[in-house]
DNA sequence: CGAAATGTTGACTATATTCAAGGCAAGTGG
DNA sequence: CCACTTGCCTTGAATATAGTCAACATTTCG
């Protein structure tokens, strides 16, 4: 796939030879607990998921959503509890390491060890976004924002995105607890942009009707598309 | 420091030998400019700077604070436009490194580029915790949070931070980026706070008053001391 | 000393939240 | 097969939190 960079065979090997096991969970199913001790290290090899984190009374922000690729657990420390909580948000497959892999990986392979840091750096990025988003962007700017960076992330995933739009399995809670916004606000908004012709979601798929459109409304610098990475 | 771990001296070598020198900025200098191409790499000596993205209409938003001993610019890719700003808040002192030490700590020590890998889960972790209040809590919860993590990662660089309050450099207007507030109301919630008995910044000093009832309103897990760290 | 940056406060407004009610589709059990 | 539940989406009305505007005080700094 050409997101993923080609990766040498002693470097595939390597990781063959630290994977634990596969796992399927179904959607809506937990991968880490909050506050768990001692999570595995994963990949996400298909699927959609997201982490989060709540406060004591429920209230719930998602962090960022995870596709395919993606490296999963690399912020606990040994011994740690998880700062939050990994769901998935479709059928989804994720490979699971044991929690010491992360030093083998530096260990045996320096190239690994540095596609891992770029890989976490990469996320906190993501984050980065989000967080501007949510902090400075208004309701309608903020969703304009999340449909462009889903979409692009997604339709580098498949073929054909244009014509066929890209899986949007989440729900308008998950939009909401995504953005910072409540859920009757969020259905609201995504009304009107539907309305307005910008996107549509129909049956769990996303299709972008006017992405300059929102690409304006969102203040979106570059083109978005995202950048080509190492696969762990 | 009891804050960071002690090091091999082959690592502390390692570390000398890719610096390239100490560079001096005053308060409220660009060390980076968002956009620019091919930051070096710093690490922060001495002072408080922060990282931020801003919207093409000026709204600004801070990612998150930097303290001594963090790490500045792995997010970027060699090439890569950076995807942030990084402006200093007192008088600083970095120690700079050339774009390519990030794979030569990597290449010549495993256990540095482990460190290194666990630097930027770390600040991840901080971003998500930022993105949490910031979507999620309330004006004063916000800024209860703010106060509480600030004062906890500044008295784990002194003495005693009890008795003389540790340094707060800065302006409302930062806390109000920080926390995705407007500069007014900012301004009203800190005094309502401050009027509360439960915090005081007296001449850029802060000091916790009543450290139960903040984290109260935080809604605060743990102890929210910053775990033990490595240096590069 | 004067200018500029920062902090403070009140009045007004707007964006987003909460509350409430209802619709639709899918799944479940009798 | 049909009532019933459950989860998700939709909409309107009332409310609240936070934003904007404006003016002035205070501090900092050249």
């Amino acid at each position: 796939m050409a997101l993923f960079q080609a990766h040498e065979p002693a470097e595939l090997e390597l990781v063959q030879s630290l994977k634990r096991r596969d796992m399927l969970l179904s959607a809506g199913q937990a991968l880490i607990q909050e506050g768990q001790v001692d999570a595995p290290l994963y990949t996400l090899h298909r699927g959609w998921a997201f982490r989060f984190k709540t406060l004591s009374d429920g209230r719930r922000q998602i962090l960022n959503f995870l596709l395919a690729g993606d490296f999963i657990g690399v912020q606990q420390k040994m011994g740690d509890a998880a700062a939050h909580g990994v769901e998935t948000l479709t059928e989804a497959v994720f490979c699971v390491f044991q929690r010491d892999s992360l030093w083998e990986i530096h260990r045996r392979s320096p190239t690994m060890g540095f596609n891992v840091t770029w890989l976490t750096a990469h996320e906190e990025s993501l984050v980065d976004d989000t967080l501007l988003s949510v902090g400075r962007r208004s309701a309608e700017e903020r969703i304009a924002m999340l449909l462009i960076l889903l979409f692009k992330r997604a339709a580098a995933l498949q073929e054909d995105a244009g014509a066929k739009g890209v899986p949007f399995p989440l729900t308008q809670q998950h939009v909401a607890d995504a953005l910072g916004l409540s859920l009757v606000h969020t259905n609201k908004t995504l009304r009107k942009l539907e309305k307005r012709g910008l996107h549509q979601i129909i049956e769990g798929r996303l299709f972008m009707r006017d992405v300059k459109a929102l690409g304006r409304l969102a203040d979106l610098y570059g083109d978005g598309r995202p950048p080509v990475r190492p696969l762990v």
